[in-house]
DNA sequence: CCGGGCAAGTAATTCGTATAACTTGCCCAT
DNA sequence: ATGGGCAAGTTATACGAATTACTTGCCCGG
């Protein structure tokens, strides 16, 4: 026989769960090649190969245990079956998952794994995460941002395909994902409108000045129901919350105590909404026949499990997260567009018909 | 002494657009060997090479943007430096985050990457995970669960260092971590009883059957606390919820209207708490002066913002997540022992003393 | 008996890095 | 003068998989 071939010295026992079996095991337990073991395993090179031979590499494979090293593979092929997920979250933000979630089902569709970094904010963090993640050859990196803003995006995210995910880039050089606040706003609005609502007031989360495009847009939404329904945009009407529950507290206190109450409060998230809730109870007015309330954020720990369940609007994160890493495997070219989702209403039962249209004054 | 070379012409534009410079560009642009680059940049051979040649590589590897290329490095060394975190996380379990930031927190000070994918408790994507991070060589896996109880972790996990998070193995192979329950049960009750209250009810967030240790252990302690009181364990104040808002409200709403209501409740979790707080709100009975209220969770987006704010167990998740990479990196020995983390008592405003007429004590 | 054609497989190379082993030039003590 | 010792490098190879180009044996037509 040609192959008098020296058996490898220390050839690795059959089976062993060490290090794991490579191909060249393979090939010499199956008494063949590397390259055939590659060519079958890949079902690579159509028949080239005898059923027989096929059959016996395949089952020595399994029998070992072969698995691909992916680094070998990637090495070679350039790029990873990876990618990247950058985001800023502070563990506690309840979305994260949403948005995760997503963006993972999409990645492992087409047979990819999400790496998974949460900064919380650390620029070091963030730039040092972004370079491992280069190193790994990442085939693209999401970077996500807690919540809706227009952001700096490091430089060194240039060198892969990127997409901005529940933000906006400020420099223009990468797509973003983001939610359409403003029709968010308009939605909830109209909504009260439609129920018989004339005096609405709207609990902000922040400043309207043009670095929140959740406020901005949610409250633009807000007065434009308002003035398409011939309305007045009463400013007393307009508070300024933090965004938690406090804020939503205090503002609905003042709100019902001041001169001329709302009959609808439109809580720009939904843990304003739960402050509200609270203020409302203390006040003991009832929720939905004193007032009736809107949120936004469809927040699954809390919107259903208020009572009466919160009426409010559906951040579509799921979906965002899943266009993320769809436009990352499209492989678009590199333009600076926002893509926009809609968030759809959720009706649940904080929303009524005013008890006293035209005037209302005294809390009962 | 200037070197006569000249600053290097042709250097690529900073952020070369190309798949990135390797060290044999790095070589050949500084007219050095790649072994040259190689133990320069990584520092390794003492004072092997004179300042000059050290300066020179320096700076041509930065000019050309060069990044190591992780996969040839672990190719060669045969480990990554990324640990992979494998959890069944349902995308709005709110602590998810928690377990996370500690176990990514100390897996960066020891510069490796926290690989994060939820399986949402789906099997065949748990597999094919794992499978995915073996093909990677991950220095080590750290397996998950939502929720504390005793699971079955897959074989394969047994091929790299591994350690079982919030949950324990039933097949002991691998070192748990998980909460002690019982003692965070018994404090809460002692919580109690150290106010006053003689009839303590417990709401429970599933059945004592021995699959879930949380309600398991909780009651354990609520009976051991109870006990040692001298008091009688009296099966009307134990009931099952769902540990949801419902299963609390519900509860609360049956106990309350009892023929011999409790002047206490124990809820095995924050969100049943908050049910209960409803329940109390409804009957117009307040907390804590008519009733006092303990949870379990400290739920970072319910706790605080319930008004009292809730008293409460903090779920120590933060270092469960840290302890567990630890684990990892310490290379202990694979043994089963299960770990346990002390659950320290929050204190908010919802326990006072009872307004029995047999203990009379001034609110402060 | 020549060579084309095909089936079945193998050798050799590539990816980028780390490192063990070797080279070269020079100084210095014997 | 001879070689030891050191500084400052370089050469060569391995890691594991994919792939291209090649080999080998055999059949068959003319």
């Amino acid at each position: 026989m040609p192959k008098a071939g020296a058996p490898k010295a220390g050839a690795p026992k059959a089976g062993a769960p060490k290090g794991g079996a490579t191909m060249n095991d393979v090939a010499a337990a199956a008494g063949v090649s590397q390259a055939t073991v590659s060519l079958v395993l890949n079902d690579a090179a159509g028949t080239r190969f005898s059923e027989e031979t096929r059959r016996r590499v395949q089952d020595v494979a399994h029998q070992l245990g072969y698995r691909t090293n992916a680094h070998a593979k990637v090495l070679r092929d350039g790029v990873a079956g990876m990618i990247g997920f950058l985001g800023d979250f502070v563990a506690t933000a309840p979305f994260a998952g949403k948005i995760i979630e997503g963006a993972q089902a999409r990645a492992w569709e087409a047979g990819l794994l999400l790496l998974t970094v949460s900064t919380g904010g650390d620029k070091a963090l963030e730039i040092a995460s972004l370079e491992t993640m280069l190193s790994y050859k990442m085939a693209g990196v999401v970077y996500a941002s807690m919540y809706h803003r227009v952001l700096d995006v490091p430089d060194v995210l240039a060198e892969v395909p990127a997409v901005v995910l529940n933000a906006r880039d400020r420099s223009g050089r990468f797509p973003s994902i983001a939610p359409q606040e403003e029709l968010g706003g308009y939605t909830a609005t109209r909504r009260l409108l439609d129920a018989g609502h004339r005096r609405i007031a709207m609990i902000n989360i922040g400043a309207v000045d043009g670095e929140l495009p959740a406020a901005v847009g949610r409250f633009d939404g807000y007065r434009k129901a308002l003035s398409e329904a011939g309305l007045d945009d009463d400013p007393a009407l307009h508070l300024i919350g933090k965004g938690n529950e406090s804020g939503g507290f205090d503002n609905a206190l003042a709100l019902m105590t001041g001169h001329a109450p709302p009959t609808a409060i439109f809580c720009a998230n939904d843990r304003t909404a739960w402050g509200a809730y609270q203020a409302l109870a203390q006040l003991g007015l009832s929720i939905p026949y004193d007032v009736s309330v809107v949120g936004f954020d469809n927040q699954e720990t809390l919107a259903p499990h208020l009572r009466p369940g919160l009426t409010t609007l559906e951040l579509p994160f799921v979906e965002m997260g899943r266009r993320a890493v769809e436009l990352l495997l499209s492989g678009a070219e590199r333009n600076g567009t926002t893509e926009f989702f809609e968030c759809p209403l959720v009706e649940r039962h904080s929303v009524a018909a005013p008890q006293n249209p035209n005037q209302r004054t005294g809390t009962a």
